[in-house]
DNA sequence: TAGATTGTTAATCGATTAACAATC
DNA sequence: TAGATTGTTAATCGATTAACAATC
């Protein structure tokens, strides 16, 4: 990795991890702890030994001390840096049913560089005030606020059925990134990301587990 | 796939493509529609055409017709049979935050073989009432409930500091797999599943993904 | 020095995609 | 029959894990 070369391509799944790290090592900075090696990573987050090395390895500005480890404050300076954690996304949510609620009112986004900054909805009974803080506008306003405003990421938390005009709006509106909870498949142009919050999938994994489970003690 | 030897082992990524067909599919047959071939699906969910054929293949009982394809009808009755749709699993959640009250809330799990009998929260302001319809027990209580009930399911919507408590509650419980909304990796005995919600890796990829757009374009 | 840990190359694994014969 | 679609084997791809030399 040169200097200066940031653009490093990092795998998707290592991308994910790193919310994972920032936290745990988070955690040790607050005890106190200066270094850390990455097999007691590795042991604490239930990850391979040799992932979590290369993991930090291509995270790292600097290199790990054999026999040492990595200074836990450059890791998470260097790992939120990655994340783009310092200079936060503005985004809008479409849809203040309780999902999109909730949401709103999460106050954990801030950390992971996510600022909702309004929210929208079809039904005039709920646009015009505020939610959690944030102004609830009609879909009207949608095209125009986002643009002027240079937002580049949605939140979708409308019925199945309306979030593919919703996202094509967003699109149109100029958002680059799409967080999708509606359960189903959006169509999108190739230079947009859509990344779907899939409920029914984790379901599918634990109730599958389940079924298994429960079928061996039978046996 | 010899006949009655359903447990045909699904691979994970298939297993979470499953929800996605049987919406998909069911929309179909709304239209009254009673046949569809494989690339007529990967077209409408973005999938490829082998993956769909091997996926149709793999959970449909009867064969395709070549040049035709396969009765939808049969296609949705197969899949949530394997996904075990029909006899619904009884779950807890733990924690009536927003998040909390939010799942509780959403109708949708229903149909997705997730029952949701009863929630517990730690605040004794919270429990002793209803919320959504649902009971809500104090934590004391947790134990006693899953265990009476036979509760298989444990939902963890607490902040990340008590979720391996509740976790770990959960588990002595007799719950066998849990649906971990925490930020955080929760440490299980080998035999119990756990699926995380995970919505800062998400949000990982998103902010990603925007930045590299942002990137090519000041090119 | 001895031993734990790093960094990296090679082997393995799981899943996706390509190629193609079989079928209606 | 001709052509679209199925089912399956082989090739490819991305990510994980194993093996091992380099380092403090």
């Amino acid at each position: 990795m040169r200097e200066g070369d940031k653009p490093t391509v990092i795998s998707k799944q290592a991308l994910q991890r790193l919310p994972y790290y920032i936290r745990f090592l988070r955690g040790l900075k607050e005890q106190g702890m200066r270094i850390i090696a990455a097999p007691a990573v590795a042991a604490q987050l239930g990850l391979n030994e040799v992932q979590v090395r290369k993991d930090l390895a291509a995270m790292s500005n600097s290199h790990g001390k054999p026999k040492a480890g990595f200074i836990i404050a450059e890791l998470i300076e260097n790992m939120e840096e990655a994340l783009g954690y310092n200079n936060s996304d503005d985004a809008v949510l479409v849809g203040v049913g309780s999902l999109g609620r909730a949401l709103l009112g999460y106050g954990g986004f801030a950390e992971c560089g996510l600022n909702m900054v309004a929210a929208f909805d079809a039904d005039p009974a709920l646009t015009g005030g505020r939610i959690c803080g944030k102004p609830v506008f009609p879909m009207s306003k949608l095209n125009d606020i986002c643009s002027r405003m240079n937002i580049h990421i949605g939140v979708i938390t409308v019925p199945a059925a309306a979030a593919q005009a919703v996202c094509d709006e967003l699109v149109k509106a100029g958002v680059l990134a799409i967080w999708n909870f509606a359960p189903t498949h959006l169509t999108v142009p190739p230079d947009i990301l859509v990344q779907s919050e899939n409920m029914a999938a984790s379901l599918a994994l634990l109730s599958n587990h389940l079924r298994q489970r429960l079928r061996e003690e039978n046996l």
